[in-house]
DNA sequence: CCACTATTCTAGACTTCTTTGGAATACTGG
DNA sequence: CCAGTATTCCAAAGAAGTCTAGAATAGTGG
């Protein structure tokens, strides 16, 4: 085999991956599976996609080495290969939001529906700012995911809240105290709009700027179970 | 338009970028252009491949935002967007070489051919070890690329010797001092020649841990210009 | 060992990329 | 303004990716 077809060769194989990236439905399930591992068909309703089509994508995910798979009884669960690929995931939007004009479009039209009012973008704790706060204890800090993310990994010392139960559970939070809302990541909404509800009942809210994810990828310190504020899944028997 | 439209919008927009990158001619030309600015003829021609269809993969990359066009005279050079871009690519082959198994292989399989014996990974200085003996004036450094990438930037003090030259001009270099060769970047193949060709000559030659990419994305000191040793190029008139 | 479930495989229709050669365009120099 | 050159555009053929529905597989629990 001559230079040029090894350097082809080469070449191809590292397109492997990137063609992986080439979809946006993979890189949704990315998004999702950088949240935590899930099962085929949890894939399958996020995306809303057919099964057999997710299974597809995930295969082309697993070969391109950016996913891995583990059985547990019937069921498959996929998670991502390791936080290198979340970086390279992260460099991907970086350069497209900075390059491609329509990203940073699509991106704000996507965060800035939903919500009563805008929040801007000001009302942020940065992670290092959080991080002092909470050890000075002068915070509240609220996990509004889904109780099964927060329990996987959260931020020590959050109380779990997922945002559709925000509105009838807000007595649980302290009062006097600001509260620092966070969810998945920096492409997530549900922190957006905690902090409008809680601006709405009159409570001192901001939002972490970006979300669990960045901050494991920072490698800042997580807890994982579930605590006594959570109420909702003591009762969960799976667990 | 609903939320789950906007954000599959999202991830379509980010997937153009990731499209881009799932092609291994494409990823070729990318690492021709990290190495500097081509005409459409000359990626053609080192990516073998016709013209219309170089053009078309570059205006992908264009439309991706990874690459940009500068047209001087009936020429058009394209170069990289920017070092972030370099950062993505560099992170792709990063994850690529370390989850895929097989472009390790194939990575190594073209690397290690081509030369007359192996050349044990030892024998690399890296680019700190390199800036400080280049300080301390203990070493000759030699560039093995062509001379008009030489002229676009090199490291400071360096010596233009492109390979296929080397083996007529070897006397040029100081003997008696240790020379560092280099070329272009991870995955070039030159300094890998240049360094089997000073030790068949009986020299001491290393070899710069990868290139001069990397070198720039590092934000090291670089020189452009000819210099007085580089004869070559002094009668190029259209510098 | 059987019924059941989650996942993967298969085949086919459909769409999107890739490549090619030739025509059109943009620019230079006389 | 014309000849010449580099590049881009265009149309068509072939290759490859995406999706769907249904069959096959792997594992669980009775």
């Amino acid at each position: 085999m001559g230079d040029r077809e090894k350097k082809t060769v080469l070449f191809e194989q590292v397109a492997r991956v990137g063609k992986a990236l080439g979809s946006g439905k993979r890189l949704e399930l990315l998004d999702l599976l950088a949240q935590g591992e899930r099962s085929v068909e949890h894939l399958a309703a996020a995306a809303q996609l057919g099964v057999s089509t997710t299974s597809a994508h995930l295969q082309v995910l697993r070969q391109a080495g950016l996913v891995n798979a583990r059985r547990e009884g019937t069921w498959v669960h996929y998670g991502l290969a390791g936080l290198d690929v979340y970086r390279l995931f992260e460099q991907l939007r970086n350069v497209a939001g900075d390059r491609v004009a329509d990203v940073g479009r699509a991106r704000e039209d996507y965060l800035d529906s939903g919500r009563p009012a805008a929040i801007p973008p000001t009302q942020e704790v940065s992670r290092d700012e959080l991080l002092t706060r909470v050890g000075a204890g002068d915070v509240t800090v609220l996990d509004v995911r889904p109780v099964e993310e927060y329990a996987a990994a959260h931020i020590p010392g959050a109380i779990s809240i997922p945002v559709e139960e925000l509105p009838r559970r807000i007595d649980e939070l302290p009062s006097g105290q600001q509260v620092v809302a966070y969810c998945r990541g920096a492409y997530c909404v549900l922190a957006y709009e905690a902090v409008a509800l809680l601006h709405a009942a009159g409570r001192d809210a901001l939002r972490l700027h970006e979300g669990m994810l960045e901050w494991r990828v920072h490698e800042l310190p997580v807890e994982s179970g579930t605590t006594a504020t959570a109420t909702a899944i003591a009762a969960d028997p799976a667990r």
